[in-house]
This record gives C-alpha cells, structure tokens and sequence, in this order.
RNA sequence: CGCGGGGUAGAGCAGCUCGGUUAGCUCGUCGGGCUCAUAACCCGGAGGUCAGGAGGUUCAAAUCCCCUCCCCGCAA
C-alpha cells in the first residue's frame, strides 16, 4: 500500500512515527508552511515537518493543495491512499479522488460527536467519561465521512489535554494500521454518521481561556485541565493574569463571594467557586515563571479574603 | 526591527519613580531551644561581585544614562 501522509502538528508527527514503525512509512509528506511564530516572529518548521526530514522521507509545503505544480508531483507519487491527520486545512476535491482508496482522516472524537477543531479541549471541558478516535473515509464535509474504525479511552478527572492528546495519538496510529489493514484485505465496513447526533467542537478561543470562579468548581477545574498545557486557563490577581496550572476541587459548602481566597496554607490556597472551592497547587503568573503555589505565596504576600478575578 | 514584562542569597519577591547608614521580606537550609511529638512555635547562623560591561554621570549607583546578553507573557 503506498501512502502519502499529510499533517502538521505534534499529534500528527507521533501518529506519522507509528505509521513509519508499522511498516507503513509514506511516499511523500505534506504539511503546512513553515510560518513565522513565537516571540521575534521565527518561523519553525512544523512537528511533521521535522520528523520527516529526521528520517530523509520527502516534504512538499504548498500554500494552496490546489496549487497545479502540487498536484503533479502529488498524481505522479502515485498514492493508493492518503491519510491525512490534522493537517490544518480542507482538501479539495482533486484530492479527495487522487488515491484508489481515497482520502482516510482519523479524528479525535468519538464521531459523529466533537467534529471541528478542537475536539479533545471541548471533550474534556465538557466532563465527558470518554472519548476516542474515529477514523473516517473523506468527503467534501468536515468531519462528516462515513466511520471506518473507533477505538475508546476513558477521560478521568486528571486528565489534562496532554495526557489525553498522548494517548489518543496513540489511538489514532493504531486505528489507522488498524484500517490500512482492513483495506489491504478488503474487510473494511463502511458506515453513515447520523447527522442528528452530530455536535461541533470550536476552536479555543480568548474568553475560554477564563476561569469565571461562579462556576461548580468541577467544570473549572475540567477547563482548567482542558487547555494544560496549552494554553492554559487564567483569572487575575491584583489586576495581572494569573494562569492556573494545577488544581483540583473540594466538595464543601461555601458561601463566600466566587472567587475569594478561603484558605492559604503551605503547599495549596484555596479559592471559593459557585459551588464548591478549588485548592490550587501551581499557578503561572504573568510575565514570570510557572511556579508551585508555595513560591507564589512567597513572593505575594496573597491572604485569606483576597478576591481572584478582579 | 510586532507589543509588553523581567533578570537582587537555593526559591519566590520588595527596594529603583525623588541616587546616600550593616541591600530587606516570605520560604528553604544549617545549628540550638520548646515539645510525647511535629511540616507548629522560639532563638541564632551561613549564603548576594544587586545579569554582564577594569562603560558614563556623581563625593556617592541595585537605584540615573548608554551598550550587550539571557528569560517570560501577548500576538501569530
């Protein structure tokens, strides 16, 4: 079976490596541009990218999948199927149908649930108990193929969006040897997504990055796990952005105001929530380093009373 | 030349705006005490060329000016 493999970040360059251990190393490789980033705009080459040419495979960047020259070099690869991993971008129909088998995604969801971008945050925000990968044939929709393959895992309450987008990567790389398997035997089934159950996982944006302390201390503390260790949920202390990087919740009664500091102890402080409280162990104040509570509390002077969020 | 924050004892910070006694605080660490005991409390000690520049200004610089290096957040 030749391959062509497309996608751009972490995700994508661990489920590539499996790929490549499995037997099934591709053709060519297709990521993003490399796109001028991080602090003094440098640009770095994508995850994909860097293992790509770690282990001398070819790499194509175009701007646009449409791009004719691409498209040449792609039909001359001569690909049986293309298998794309968050890649960032929609494909066109060209190569959609360029492959015998077409094109295979594998998604971070349990499909036709979290299609979009985001599907591992919105899943983990959300308190789901599971979630999975789906590993789909493409069409023209997004995230709207027919299922070829699911593997589950469960999402406890210290999941964090890395240990959960490890172990999905995971998932994802034995799905897809899984499926490549199945097609090379002709054992595939293919089935319809009911559109009724379908739901849509956004992208992140700035105010879900907000921790609002008058919600149950159990959805902050699932944002909070949903965006570590990126990009991290964040109140604000004396008028700074104070992100929080650990915490976990305590089932009390609380009638404080949201958001005051209920107790500062040695290794944790506690804050109150609209329902419950959040002890919390690490935080990452702005402009300096994460650091444990206890250095925080330190260097601040924080005590009991103290409002977060103003 | 994207915007901004910061580099002061092992850690987190204050001091810098308006230069001037032994550079402070919280914690850790070491020693001692109290205690049945302790991560609690009390007493005491060690530990800093204040990022670097045989720079500038000054009687005097962590504090003002100049240059370099490094770290971080935002934005992408």
């Amino acid at each position: 079976m030749k391959t062509v493999f497309m996608g751009t970040p972490e995700f994508s360059a661990n489920v590539l490596r499996d790929l490549c251990a499995a037997g099934y190393t591709p053709a060519a490789v297709v990521t993003t541009p490399d796109k001028p980033a991080g602090r003094g705009y440098e640009t770095k080459p994508s995850a994909v990218k860097r293992f790509a040419v770690s282990q001398g495979l070819p790499v194509y960047q175009p701007d646009k999948l449409s791009d004719t020259e691409f498209l040449k070099i792609l039909k001359n690869t001569e690909p049986d199927i293309i298998i794309v991993v968050a890649y960032g971008k929609l494909l066109p129909e060209t190569v959609l149908t360029l492959p015998k088998f077409g094109c295979i995604n594998a998604h971070a969801s349990i499909l036709p649930k979290y299609r979009g971008a985001a599907p591992m945050q919105r899943a983990i925000m959300n308190c789901e108990t599971e979630t999975g990968v789906t590993v789909m044939q493409m069409e023209k929709g997004l995230d709207t193929g027919d299922i070829i393959h699911v593997l589950k895992t469960p999402i406890s309450d210290t999941d964090t969006l890395e240990t959960v987008h490890d172990k999905l990567a995971i998932l994802s790389g034995q799905a897809l040897i899984d499926v490549l398997g199945m097609l090379e035997k002709g054992t595939a089934v293919f089935t319809a997504q009911d559109p009724e159950l379908a739901t849509y996982a956004d992208k992140i944006r700035k105010e879900d990055e907000i921790i609002d302390f008058s919600e149950d201390s159990k959805k902050i503390s699932a944002k909070i796990r949903a965006l570590t260790p990126f990009p991290y949920a964040y109140s604000t202390f004396c008028g700074k952005k104070i992100k929080v990087t650990r915490a976990e919740t305590i089932d009390s009664l609380v009638s404080a105001k949201p958001g005051t500091v209920l107790a500062v102890a040695k290794d944790y402080i506690e804050i109150a929530c609209g329902n419950g409280a959040l002890k919390v162990y690490e935080v990452f104040p702005e402009s300096k380093r994460k650091m444990p509570v206890r250095d925080f509390i330190n260097g601040s002077k924080i005590s009991v009373g103290d409002l977060f969020g103003i």
